[in-house]
DNA sequence: CTGAAAGCGCTAACAT
DNA sequence: ATGTTAGCGCTTTCAG
């Protein structure tokens, strides 16, 4: 922590040039086995650590992927924790984060665990964004700066900053589209998974009422969306105003609907979370799931698996998806270019109790 | 993708110089109002993104946080939870990391998340490290020298590795001890957690008759295994000999206690995860808990909670303990130096049904 | 308030 | 097989 030794400091202890010692550990067959082992052993006696960012400089290459996610527990995150010391009593009596063991792992941290394990394999190293504040700046001025490639999750990120990374390095959205940017997008079949819902609750349950709802909306809500409804026309069942609660009123809003006494037969939700809310919300009103109105979700996610009645859902390949990003960030950084700058991949229904099975 | 635009591109255009423009980024009451204009305009029209390598080399320092991890993953295959428990078999799905609820979140993964919220609290960016083979090299030439602190799990690396390291920049490890090596540690107060469990056993089920079970041999569950056995002397009861199993070697254990018409009263064991090894393993075999025996863990993860029956065991402040981590490396980092190069955090017991409560 | 210029530590031609 | 050396892009005194 005091000056650190450099490559001149090895060269000069191990009586060698800095270019020999940059060999030695870049490119080990360049340099004659002897000399090597003296190398190595000035290094490791000086303790000898390379600087990266000198390494990435000369490079024109950091080795590094960046991955920027978004953190829903940001909440917590303005506890403060004492420097030092232990901590207070209260820090521990109030809940952690994970009380809830619904919180993960979600979509995001599946995906995340698969672009880690495709970088790892690949000898790159992962830089995690998710500073809270002044996003679309930081994202520019301190992560792009200093990765290869760059992930990031839908939503966070106005369209304009992510063309302006994206004229440096390659970059992957995890949503549909592909219009205008010039970067790669990956997402799941929505359309497919929606159809084979829809195709279950109307076949094998025969039921021709629903509401679909969501919560934030999105780009892959609003694709489930449509593709829900255009099986719903081509089937002559009719449209009912979709539900978008925004956080924490779902229950009046469907206090609402079974006071009017148009509660659908199947409340068809956006994703897995918002089926688990709706499912809760709708016990606490006394409504039972899936004993008087059937619910599925969308992603399926561990919480999904775990609950009472377990949630009817279609799964996305999560982390297949991750491990696609970092090959093709991996790939077009090294300048392999392919043109599927948009890859849909497969999804599959998994059928439990919410949806009246079983 | 082509040549990227530099400072120098930026000042040619704005017609300033490079310092000029590093100001406008770095310091921007320096420059007056107007050049600042100018010279943003500039940035954005030609899309530069500044070269994070360069300012790391430059300044001296990175503004990244190393958090080398393992992944559970990474060992899937040598090392199995079982899937047991709540679970129906129905709900598995095949061949996705998740297949198994159990292994999120564990301990690593809440210390993870409180060590990124504390990092992006305080403005840093985090590495994650954790490539399976050649960890002792890796580390040092690919993460050591891009970061300004580095924060491991136990028994990842060897004291050796970790003691380079930390002559450079600040190193913590999740572990007890502060012996010889010249980093910081910071665990749970393992000794009160197991006092806690052991007096609980003692006074309110009246038991008298143990054995502690552990898996991979560490630090803490060495600190744990010793608390529970002083306890037990200091109150006169007789100690048996450990249970030290390796992976998947569990059943044919406890086998063998069952055959032997040894049985124990309570199973003490060094891990949640362990627990829930135990009690799969008992239930397989026969042997209902709590009904014929107790069984309590350590470290309280989220599946201790969501299983049955839930889990007795004593939660480790897990986010706290990384948030602490991240605030430990960001003071020393920057040359603040105290000297509690060891915290101990506190913790707290959480009685369910395992221990024949409720 | 702005410019000139000396590094930061490493890499990789190009020489020898 | 090894040495010389010119950058890589940015920051930051020190002058002006």
């Amino acid at each position: 922590m005091t000056k650190s030794p450099t490559v001149y400091d090895v060269a000069a202890a191990a009586g060698v040039s800095t270019a020999t010692v940059s060999f030695t550990f870049r490119n080990p067959g360049r340099v004659k086995e002897s000399t090597r082992e003296v190398v190595l052993a000035a290094a490791r006696k000086l303790g000898y650590v390379p600087n990266v960012s000198a390494r990435s400089l000369a490079r024109g290459r950091t080795g590094t992927l960046g991955l920027f996610a978004y953190d829903f527990l940001w909440n917590a995150a303005d506890r403060r924790v004492p420097a030092g010391g232990t901590l207070p009593e209260s820090h521990l009596l109030q809940g952690e984060p994970y009380d809830d063991f619904r919180l993960f792992p979600v979509y995001l941290d599946e995906v995340q665990r698969g672009f880690e394990l495709e970088c790892w394999r690949r000898g790159f190293e992962i830089i995690l964004g998710g500073r809270k504040d002044g996003l679309s700046e930081s994202i520019i001025t301190e992560i792009a700066g200093r990765v290869d490639g760059l992930a990031v999750f839908p939503r966070r990120l106005p369209a304009e900053t992510l063309a302006h990374v994206a004229r440096r390095i390659p970059v992957v959205e995890f949503a549909s589209g592909d219009d205008g940017g010039d970067y790669c997008h990956i997402t799941a079949d929505n359309a497919s998974g929606m159809e084979m819902i829809a195709s279950h609750l109307m076949s094998e349950h025969g039921l021709d009422d629903f509401v679909y709802v969501s919560s934030a909306s999105n780009a892959d809500s609003e694709e489930r969306r449509g593709a829900f409804n255009s099986v719903l026309e081509g089937s002559g069942v009719k449209l009912r105003p979709d539900l978008a609660y925004a956080p924490a009123t779902i229950k009046p809003e469907l206090s609402r609907l079974i006071d009017a006494g148009t509660l659908p037969q199947a409340f068809v939700c956006a994703s897995d979370i918002v089926a688990l809310e709706v499912i809760d919300a709708l016990g606490a009103l006394g409504v039972p799931v899936p004993g008087s109105v059937a619910v599925t979700g969308f992603d399926g996610v561990v919480a999904g698996a775990v609950s009472t009645p377990g949630l009817t859902t279609v799964r996305q390949p999560m982390s297949e998806i991750g491990r696609l990003a970092a090959d093709m960030l991996i790939a077009r950084s090294s300048g392999e270019t392919s043109d599927n700058k948009s890859v849909v991949l497969p999804v599959r229904m998994i059928v439990r109790g919410s949806c009246g099975c079983g």
